[in-house]
DNA sequence: TGCAAATAGTACGAATTCGAACTATATAGA
DNA sequence: TCTATATAGTTCGAATTCGTACTATTTGCA
């Protein structure tokens, strides 16, 4: 591949990278004290996918090493934001449920997003993030495919 | 903001997110043992823009504090890549030059990134891409200039 | 049924990130 | 010129990430 192409590559992740890095510390700006986008990201998926989740579910639904996910629960459960119990139908296994104070400290992060999203959604209409979204998504499914088969 | 509408801004971000993970962990695969991406950061930077860049330039550049350029300078300098000399201008800094195996490999690990890029390419040809930048380009633009003023 | 292999989670330690505090040097203004 | 302030870089310690090794439980199959 001539060095023009592959510039242009490097520059899609790149962007990819920065816009990342920006929006996580827009998030985190965002949550209390202590808490940081990996806990954030957990409390959203148990209110999205509904709780009761396993921690190894988690795990591989962020793509994160497992004692990664230990460390963010113990976090997360020393705030009293989530419940850690046994999982009735495997003993080796436990299941994660939110406390309404986990719920709520998800909702109102959520909320404090929304004058951001307001900001940008003026200069990014929902309409061309509708046009950029098949696209980053077809990416990113293509390349988590990628991964099988180059590691 | 409606929640429809909030879905789709999260759902931009979080894509975002992914395919930045998945890349960096590519990139990764592909360098020397103990490298990792911020390491061929200051490599591929040292390069592109030229040697004999001061520390904190470089901080600024990749906006990360100077403590952690500090540690990621040491980890290149241990290994070889790289070599700090005072600042003659400034006798309070530093200058940061690459060494021939820095150079070298940098240039391995562009060359090693070339079979992934290929298999991109065959999914999403430059045009692609090339339609996807500015977009995205400016989306960077603009939430690095939101910074400033929400924090 | 019994036992080897697989699986869920944790403990521990190394590497990375980063804020606070520090040293050394440069700069600006009285 | 002198001195207060700003700046470049490092040191130190806490938090996060993650690989290795471990325990407990389940599963597969002889």
């Amino acid at each position: 591949m001539d060095d023009v192409k592959q510039l242009l590559y490097f520059r899609l992740f790149n962007e990819i990278g920065i816009i990342q890095q920006i929006s996580t510390a827009f998030l985190e700006a965002r949550l209390p004290d202590g808490l940081i986008a990996p806990h954030f990201t957990v409390l959203n998926h148990l209110i999205r996918v509904s709780d009761g989740r396993t921690p190894l579910e988690m795990a591989r639904a962020f793509q994160v090493p497992k004692t990664t996910l230990t460390h963010t629960l113990a976090g997360l459960e020393e705030r009293g934001l989530i419940e850690m119990r046994p999982n009735p139908d495997d003993g080796r296994s436990k299941r994660v449920w939110l406390t309404d104070k986990g719920r709520a400290t998800r909702n109102q992060a959520i909320a404090d997003l929304d004058d951001l999203f307001e900001m940008i959604a003026a200069e990014f209409p929902s309409e061309t993030v509708e046009d950029m979204l098949p696209e980053l998504e077809r990416l990113r499914i293509f390349i988590d495919a990628l991964r099988d088969r180059v590691t």
